[in-house]
This record gives C-alpha cells, sequence and structure tokens, in this order.
DNA sequence: CGTATGACTTTTA
DNA sequence: GTAAAAGCCATAC
C-alpha cells in the first residue's frame, strides 16, 4: 500500500508492495521476488529498492540472495542487522551463514508473466 | 540522451 | 562440490 510519500520511481513500489508480502518467519529471494514483478532479470534492481528503501514497514531483512544467505556487497553492518532480524523472527543459520531454513521458510513467487 | 553503477542470477570451467 | 565471468535492467549523473 502506497504510504503518503513513496521515494517515487515505480519499479521501487513494487518491489516494497512484494516484500511486505512476505509473512514473518519466511523469507524470499531477490530472484522470486524479481520473477513476481515481471523478470528474475532485475534480480539487481530489487537489491536497489532494498538499498534505497526507507520505510520501515517493509520486512528487507526478510530477501536474501540465491544461495539463502545474507546479501551484502558493501554494507557489513546492514548483514549483521539482517542476520539479527531473522534471529529474532526464528530463523536458523548455518556455520557458513546459510538460512537453515530456508528451503522450508522460502515463499515461492510464481511467474505471473 | 549516453555513460556508469550495483543488497543479483545463471552458466561455464 | 566451489570459483570465475557474463548478462541484464533500473536509477543516478
Amino acid at each position: 500500500m502506497p504510504q503518503d510519500r513513496v521515494i517515487g520511481p515505480g519499479f521501487y513500489e513494487q518491489v516494497y508492495a512484494v516484500v511486505a508480502t512476505v509473512p514473518q518467519g519466511a523469507v524470499t529471494t531477490y530472484g522470486d521476488v524479481a520473477g513476481c514483478l515481471g523478470s528474475r532479470t532485475v534480480a539487481r534492481q530489487v537489491g536497489w529498492a532494498l538499498a534505497a528503501l526507507r520505510e520501515p514497514e517493509v520486512p528487507w531483512h526478510r530477501v536474501i540472495n540465491s544461495q539463502g544467505k545474507i546479501s551484502f556487497r558493501s554494507d557489513t553492518p546492514r548483514a549483521s542487522l539482517q542476520m539479527d532480524l531473522l534471529r529474532k523472527e526464528g530463523h536458523t543459520f548455518g556455520a557458513d551463514g546459510r538460512l537453515d531454513q530456508f528451503a522450508s521458510v522460502r515463499h515461492a513467487y510464481a511467474e505471473q508473466a
């Protein structure tokens, strides 16, 4: 749902909408969200949207990469927060940083084409 | 309008 | 099984 002031761009809004659809205790991947939006090729832009995200109402921490790991390219502190949030949601991390229940709680988005 | 960047995914070695 | 390269698309300048 549209907030008072969305950042502006339309793609971001879609990403926020999809991510906000993810229930607590579940996780999703950029590719799935991207596929839900249209094409998986926009997976990068999904991460972009989350990077530019300012609304705390969007559970960005529930979005991880296809490897089931936390994605962080340049912002390490953000990853710590994400892991912490996921742990509070009841998720468990493996020794390699992979989400154990990733395959179980992962939200399967279908390409609406 | 063209160039540059990037919280990714998939394929190939 | 892991490691590296290419591809793709939207936003910013």
